[in-house]
DNA sequence: CTGTTAGCGCATTCAG
DNA sequence: CTGAATGCGCTAACAG
């Protein structure tokens, strides 16, 4: 150990003068020193929980002003319970529904004063276990997530601990974790209803994998409008791409129970169908009706405007992160958590067949 | 001071047990204790920087797999110089646009093994700069940010002091930031020369707030392109809202030099005039050619598909966020920042006028 | 109302 | 190749 000669408790380290203060970020210590007070003064300042006489608070806030103090979140997260954090691990960013969904997050987040950490899993349940992993050795207070492929996430309590997670879009296998979804069924079905009323019977259903809970769980949707109506099913998953899609189409179409209607399972689904029907040249909805699931900005401006299932993406994530930041106050884990269902919206417009001029939305 | 009696410099804290590991997170020394070593020696392990012995490796590795020890971010941040995050802040999350952006410098900061700590301005120059210190107090170790208006920002290197930022998108007054942008000019001066091609001579251009530099640097295009045709410009900033913008263009159309063809500044105001020429009942593109900025996911699939400026928005998030890590590798600041500019393209597609069956790209 | 002490978990000295 | 001591900046607990 290296002491200095005479002072054996007192290691050189405790000796030594501290950098000028020029070339080192300001400490608490610093506005301690200048302001002639205590640390824990300043530090009573700046929080505010416990009373300080008005005339030694002006000289810290004097001091703190002067030295364009600035505290060091990291410590404090460090050394308190909180860091202040939530992690958000959405499948990307560059799809418009999550985009929306991570907006609300962040709101919601900055009326808490807190920071999100953001990631994206890319739909990877092995990303999304790492990702959720280095979230977790940041030691964010709570996490938020749209969970990858039901049957593959390995997302569980077992793994977050004592920190509070709220999954939402879709949901995870363990129990114990929050998660907020909205109508995906009772939706497919209002619509497919719809189609019917129309005087449609042979509706088919397009989708990506099934694997992924929305588009499954609105196929169980759509099953069951058809089933109702006495109606043969007609889905496919494997909408991948544009060219894939194209060729399922076509193929569709040229036989003789060609659907006279179509259902997307969302909207890259949506995507791909469009871009299909238009290299057909199919006329909408004459030739062929079409709807489907996810709205979005300029639905309304396509040639028919769609009609299509509406999801309140934005209050999705301002509900999921609101029982978040529940959870983080309370500070208990439940044994099941909540299950929260939202309402969901059918926009009309004219690619179903109906000729409302302007959108029709029933809820 | 308590100290436990003839013991005057053993505190009582030292000497009492810790808790029981079950009930707190393993530590480096529960894993250092388990495996019969010093908490270094798992430090080491860790790291990787320095060579252990292959056998008390493999200890140090069975206690941490035992213990399912992991380390804590926070200290190893609060310790180290590095947090080994980066802050980025973007106006808003719900525009296509600038979630394309955050999804490229996720993506980079995840090649990286960084984190990403996300906020939005909202648009607003307060809120922009608080945000910015939020990060600055998390010790981030660089910010990558779409600045809001040019005239306003107050973000520059007095604030952010030794940690690098590179601005994208838009440019910031301060010239020691780094700043990666786009052909603005060229590209609205382009677009305007191919609607003058098709024999326009009345062009509008349509654009949100003239403080934002994006919409103003498009207008010096489109005014280039129309002051070199010998062309009288006309131009208005205030499409900011449906309402408004369809007043705008019931008055523009109505009185005798009504313009044959528009340039609409960003996504936005596409919409709003999409919306408007709807409500009009204005047939695109023979009573009016319709061009704008950003392309979309959709732009093919409206009625008639739309011509405009397509921006490298995934490319321009990756290209700021290597520079970032670049001068987070370098470590030093630049006394006059990079400034990169990215090309665009035009994508011709039906509103102009032309008659191109599938888009026609040129760059 | 204010100050002192101690320690959060880690990695950088420095000694073996 | 390994370990002990030390302190990063902050705040809970206690003492005055």
């Amino acid at each position: 150990m290296s002491e200095v000669p005479g002072n054996p408790h007192v290691s050189k380290a405790k000796l030594r003068e501290r950098m000028p203060v020029a070339h080192r970020k300001p400490t608490m210590s610093d506005v301690a020193r200048l302001a002639g007070v205590g640390t824990m003064t300043v530090s009573r300042v700046l929080s505010g929980t416990v009373r300080v006489s008005a005339e030694t608070t002006q000289r810290v806030l004097t001091a703190i002003e002067q030295l364009k103090y600035r505290p060091n979140e990291l410590a404090r997260a460090f050394r308190g319970q909180r860091s202040h954090s939530i992690g958000l691990i959405i499948p990307y960013l560059y799809d418009p529904f999550f985009a929306n969904c991570a907006q609300a997050v962040t709101a919601v987040a900055k009326e808490h004063g807190y920071s999100v950490i953001i990631t994206t899993s890319d739909e990877d349940p092995d990303t999304e276990y790492a990702e959720a992993e280095h979230m977790l050795e940041r030691h964010v207070d709570g996490m938020v997530v749209i969970p990858s492929r039901f049957r593959q996430t390995r997302l569980s309590r077992a793994l977050f601990g004592k920190t509070p997670v709220v999954a939402f879009d879709r949901p995870v296998p363990d129990p114990s974790l929050d998660v907020v979804l909205v109508q995906n069924t009772a939706g497919a079905r209002r619509i497919v209803e719809h189609l019917i009323e129309h005087g449609h019977k042979r509706i088919a259903y397009m989708g990506l994998s099934r694997t992924l809970f929305t588009i499954n769980t609105r196929f169980l949707g759509y099953r069951r409008a058809m089933q109702v109506a006495g109606l043969a099913e007609d889905a496919t998953f494997d909408c991948n791409s544009e060219e894939v899609t194209l060729g399922i189409l076509k193929e569709k179409l040229s036989g003789k129970d060609a659907p006279t209607a179509i259902l997307t399972s969302n909207t890259l689904a949506t995507r791909y169908v469009l871009s299909s029907i238009a290299h057909l040249g199919v006329k909408v909805p004459n030739d062929l009706a079409f709807t489907g699931f996810d709205d979005f900005d300029l639905a309304e401006f396509t040639s028919p405007p769609l009609t299509v299932v509406r999801q309140p993406a934005q209050e999705m994530g301002r509900v999921a992160t609101s029982l978040l930041f529940d959870r983080i106050a309370r500070g208990e884990i439940p044994q099941t958590g909540n299950r929260i269902v939202l309402p969901i919206e059918i926009v009309l417009r004219r690619s179903c067949g109906c000729k409302h001029k302007t959108p029709v939305v029933i809820s």
